[in-house]
DNA sequence: TCGTGGTAACTTACCCAAGAGTCATATAGG
DNA sequence: CCTATATGACTCTTGGGTAAGTTACCACGA
């Protein structure tokens, strides 16, 4: 039977690979990982769903492969943050600004570890786990010095204001999907405003 | 050929529709609109899913009677405290207590208006909107006030800080539902010293 | 130079499970 | 006996996953 173009385009499998790879990754995090489908990242990428779970396996697989190239992206910058001095909101500050000139290019990728689709177990459930602990603690670590230069270290007190900073920055990423304009560092000195006017309006 | 039980139960529609709602609420609520499944929710209610499907005619009919209750019952309570004298960051904080008290005992009802995995389209999508924009423009409103009091009124940085304040609410909600045997009143109090930390620690 | 066979890249056409939605029918009570 | 309440057993679509085959290219011996 008459199979047009098997086996003609002659891709690198790398190449192929990080091509789907970067795709996926961007249909994972704009519509999460239940309402993605596999037959579109193929579609987008111009090819057919079998090469697809030729090179990843399942539909985990590949959800893995983006987590584990984006993951390490984002948690070596955050870490390499929280290797500096900075400490307080000022470490804050300084990570979203990493945040923002890091994901420029690829905002979508800061919500594959926050994708409350993603299966809760299984292989899945453990890499994102893995990555999203490794920004939590940086969190949490931060989140913590700022508590203690104000005196105070209840756990759960610590925990809720973690939480409360990922949600802010992740509300930032969100905002700034929304508005592709903004670039990086009009993103960053408007944080600075909005600081400004927390501390300056109503305190 | 025989069915058992059909028919024998005898439950008034209303009173069968409510108990369904609330089912559904906590269902749509916990895992989202898509991975909520209507077969689970008639098991949870003791019921068939034929007759789900007599009183709300389908999936989406069901979540837009969900939102219409829980909708009102929050707007509400925001607007009520809207009403009232406080500005800048006591206006969020009266807000916070509000939502609270109102969902102590239902603490999944606020995630029904910020359900990513909603459809974009469609009736649901225009009742989401009336209940979010609801609530998003008393946040707005009350964001608004704050910047004034800084002397900042660029509308993109009301839009931002609009974004990253239901962030904080929603982080907090999310923390809560994680930590149940906090009770509203334990919330409250620690939302204070998070402030005390916040402006005491790095500013 | 020319087969020729092995392998990497790639496709069509299918299977199958899950879940939304429907139909025809059954029971109880006024 | 008529209506409201209720159900078992379907259909149909969507989407993850697979079997089997096709094409291009390259190494190698005659």
């Amino acid at each position: 039977m008459a199979r047009p173009n098997a086996g003609t385009k002659g891709v690198p499998r790398l190449d192929r690979e990080t091509q789907i790879l970067t795709i996926a990754s961007e249909e994972f995090g704009t519509y999460g990982f239940t309402a993605t489908s596999v037959a579109a990242v193929a579609q987008r990428a111009g090819i057919s769903k079998p090469l697809i779970y030729n090179y990843f396996g399942s539909k985990e697989g590949l959800y893995e492969a983006c987590l584990d190239r984006g993951g390490s992206l984002v948690a070596d910058e955050i870490e390499r943050i929280a290797r500096g001095d900075a400490v307080g909101i000022e470490r804050g500050m300084q990570t979203l600004a990493g945040m923002f000139s890091l994901l420029e290019e690829q905002r979508y990728l800061w919500r594959l570890f926050f994708d409350s689709t993603a299966p809760t177990t299984g292989p899945i459930a453990d890499s994102i786990t893995l990555y999203a602990d490794r920004i939590g603690k940086l969190a949490e670590e931060g989140v913590a010095e700022l508590m203690t230069l104000a005196g105070n270290d209840d756990e759960l007190d610590i925990a809720a204001m973690t939480s409360v900073w990922l949600g802010i920055v992740d509300s930032l990423m969100n905002w700034w999907v929304e508005h592709p304009e903004q670039t990086a560092e009009q993103m960053m000195q408007r944080c600075g405003r909005l600081l400004t006017a927390l501390f300056g309006g109503g305190g």
